[in-house]
DNA sequence: CTAATAGTGTCTATTAGACAGTATGTT
DNA sequence: AACATACTGTCTAATAGACACTATTAG
């Protein structure tokens, strides 16, 4: 133990003053940011509503290891800061945000998995509206639109920022009486860093999930929408198309109208609403 | 950074070699085991069944800090040891049980939470089928029965061993744009360690939830069950009384009928099913 | 026979899914 | 007028909730 004979002290003060931290072969914690948003593409059609598609926040990897890879956002945590306060710096100095929305997700601690040492990384899942960012991202990071392909047996990530496009395959292995349902290999990997497609697919997943049972959605929304673009969010997250009178079913409670609308789209103009709030 | 001027490096290969890994200050590394089952209390009338209840493994901790107290099975992550492993072999060296449904919980990373040094901790939540253990626990472990109360604005847990009975009072806070829904401050808390309280509130949350849409129950029972008995199971977990044919209706896909049948009870028999695994 | 649980039939209420229709702006 | 989306009415299918009933054992 790291106290020689504990029985001899007295109180727990006494003990604390004695201990020795130094005892146990101590390792590195990091931190990786999943920061997802959603993002809209022009239609060349005026009339036509924007595509929309999720997208992650990469940052290019300009050193060792990995070097010119792709990686989420992160770095260690030190050791008087708050674990959940270093996602939240990583986060204001990469894109200078404060205050949005942010998960804890997965801690993921292969021995193998940072070739330098051993580190084990707690990733965390921010959410954004991506307009609210004025372009003032720092050094080489870039939005990648995400569309992942599914099925039993494996999972196929396709990353594309206008300029570079690859894909990330990961393998689905069942699992017995341990930890999840499933537990990912990544089979294809060129492009990015570490166990960072691992973090992608289980960031996907959560969200997706949560989409269904929370109001998760409307960190990712604007102060005010459209429940069409509402309902294009969902279905970007989803994978599915929704049905139009279900969707506003489903969603009435939990916006309010405003008195504002969108128009001089080439077609009928739409109701702008707010997020209300749970029941 | 850890390795001066990088650029010079010019493979990952020379970089590795060259790198220090006691470049940043490190910290320590532990796990937590939230180990639930359900155990019986056997009814005085013979024509009754057995009350079932949620039950959470503790171990009195022998040394400061928190000498005296109970805590959860818990201990170092070795430098070398794969994340996951370090659960399977302290739940092993406790229990001597192998084999058994591990989930990651939650890592908990306040500054404080150990008076010793800075300590992050991964818990993780265990699940087992009480009756399969042959009382071999290890050290001063004991099952407590859980009793939780919970509303909008705390939540109440109450813990016996049948000799000790004490309460853990816990408050939700509200949390905007940030983590997950509610933040737990512990509010009164005399006999558990640690912050092992708010691990044990959001297991049992963990555990409730995932009960309505997942298999993760039959984590919790013997092999052969009858659907009473599963149906108490699901009762306990889920804190509310179910009714019979709702309940049978959803849960015979996952169930297969045997030709055994569980007699001497003092009121008709009924038949005992196996797990039969999803769809 | 009685106490107690096992197990089923069926009605009703709620929710989800589907489709077709009407409404209203811009060019 | 044509296009494109906004928004609504209503039928149907699927699921969940409720209640009442029958079945079967040990003592």
């Amino acid at each position: 133990m790291a106290v020689k004979d504990e029985k001899v002290f007295k109180s727990e003060k006494e003990f604390l003053a004695a201990y020795d931290p130094n005892a146990f072969e101590r390792l590195s914690i990091t931190t990786d940011i999943l920061l997802l948003s959603v993002s809209s593409t022009i239609s060349d059609n005026y009339r036509k509503n924007d595509k929309k598609s999720m997208s992650v926040l990469l940052v290019k990897r300009d050193s060792y290891p990995f070097k010119g890879k792709w990686c989420l956002p992160g770095g260690f945590v030190g050791y008087n800061e708050e674990l959940e306060e270093a996602p939240k710096r990583i986060l204001k100095s990469e894109t200078n945000l404060t205050n949005i929305y942010l998960e804890q997700l997965y801690t993921y601690g292969n021995v193998k998995r940072d070739p330098r040492m051993r580190v084990i990384s707690t990733a965390y899942m921010a959410l954004v509206d991506k307009n609210i960012l004025k372009d003032d991202l720092k050094d080489e990071a870039m939005w990648f639109d995400i569309t992942m392909l599914e099925d039993d047996e494996q999972a196929i990530i396709n990353l594309d920022n206008g300029v570079i496009n690859f894909n990330v395959k990961l393998e689905k292995k069942l699992k017995e009486k341990t930890t999840e349902l499933y537990d990912y290999k990544i089979v294809e990997n060129k492009n990015l860093a570490f166990d960072h497609a691992k973090v992608l697919l289980n960031g996907i997943t959560r969200l997706r999930n949560k989409a269904n049972y929370t109001d998760i959605v409307f960190n990712m929304m604007p102060e005010y929408f459209t429940l069409g673009e509402l309902q294009q969010v969902y279905e970007v997250i989803l994978n599915k198309k929704l049905l139009d009178p279900a969707f506003r079913r489903i969603i009435e409670p939990k916006v309010e109208k405003t008195s504002k609308m969108r128009t001089g789209e080439g077609h009928r103009p739409s109701v702008l609403f707010k997020y209300k709030g749970n029941k």
